[in-house]
DNA sequence: ATCATTTCAAAATGATCGTTCCAAAATTAT
DNA sequence: ATAATTTTGGAACGATCATTTTGAAATGAT
């Protein structure tokens, strides 16, 4: 009986992600969305409700389909320790050389609506609390054990602090797109996890050792 | 001849500037602003131009009467080492105790409005440089000079991934203000800048030392 | 006093906002 | 065929947006 649709709804929520993204919500308006969309108006309320509700899903995708996968990958990599410092030298590489100033869609909102939408909110501290304990955490626990990490590195506050120069980096790639000044940041996310008996190559700078 | 002012300008425009601080200028109306700043419509435009113009002036505010004279005051401190720990504890404090959870306006503008508009983002990439080189940058260098911090720290590559860490903690200021989660940030900032032969009173946990 | 300027208060502007509604055309099933 | 539903395209909604304008009252200087 039913028409079918005629565009993916994944594709064209896709597009509506990627304004969000580098826009932010308040300053994509419904114009903006149906552009980038190439849908017709009728279509997106049909699909997707409201302006709020088309946010909150791109929001997820977001989550589920760019960051989420992303992660997955490099929690399987043989090296923990590697996976982490590639997670940083991977994003200076998009942000350098593929101009990817966009940041971090779930940073970028984190502080445009958390304050004021407590759905929102709820999201992004879900969001980040994975990130710190279900990536850095994990990948720190699993280098300790395999003595690529030293033992002195202690998990739950360094997965913190390797996720706050996360976030300072994509701040930067935000304001000030520099590679020196990204490189510095990931220079300093690997003093925090200095390489255990097991250092793979120990290539690279003086490292660091726990002292009395 | 001509009327006086009946307002004091500094006092509606730091109004002005609390409000844009909270909310961002997207999600900032006119009529918020004159809520805000208990002016008349034609006061505002007659002193101010401009919305954008305000925020402007209220952005330049900001870093003249609240960031510059607060990393002034910690330049002043003799100890360097101190004074860069205690920023972040004593943003810790402002956040847990006095639910302080707007962040930093020039942070929430670099990710709002830097991408697109030019003369924001100049501002704030001079501002983020001026923290980077003259606030975090020095101290480093001070401490180091007078035996504080240890020699292998490399100034400008600390400076940088302190400014992250700091940038870091004022993002989940915002997002997830708790006290563990940001005193885990704090400590580890400790860690990028280990005490030298002159360390200060070593209380606390082992210190870090380089080695080969 | 006069004149200049700023205040207050409100109305009016034109644009844009998100959203709803409508009517035809298209498509898929029965 | 008929019926169901989604497309397209557009008009229209009321609300709000930033901004300009208007006019009267208040204030200051000459």
């Amino acid at each position: 009986m039913p028409r079918k649709k005629e565009f993916d709804v994944g594709e064209v929520l896709h597009r509506a992600m990627e304004t969000f993204w580098n826009r932010g919500y308040e300053a994509t308006s419904l114009n903006d969305l149906l552009k980038c969309m190439r849908i017709q108006r009728a279509s997106l309320y049909n699909a997707f409700g409201d302006k709020r509700t088309l946010f909150l899903d791109a929001l997820r995708r977001y989550e589920s389909v760019i960051r989420q996968p992303d992660l997955a990958k490099r929690l399987k990599m043989s090296s923990p320790r590697q996976a982490l410092l590639s997670l940083f030298d991977d994003t200076i590489t998009v942000v350098v050389e593929h101009g990817a100033r966009n940041g971090c869609f779930l940073i970028n909102t984190a502080l445009e609506l958390s304050p004021h939408d407590e759905e929102v909110a709820d999201f992004i501290r879900k969001a980040l609390t994975r990130m710190e304990q279900q990536f850095f955490r994990k990948l720190i626990e699993k280098g300790r054990a395999n003595g690529e990490i030293d033992k002195s590195v202690i998990p739950t506050q360094t997965a913190r602090a390797l996720l706050s120069l996360f976030i300072g980096l994509l701040v930067f790639a935000r304001s000030r797109p520099e590679k020196l000044l990204l490189q510095s940041i990931a220079k300093q996310a690997e003093f925090l996890i200095p390489p255990g008996h097991r250092a793979a190559h120990s290539l690279g700078p003086p490292h660091l050792v726990a002292t009395g």
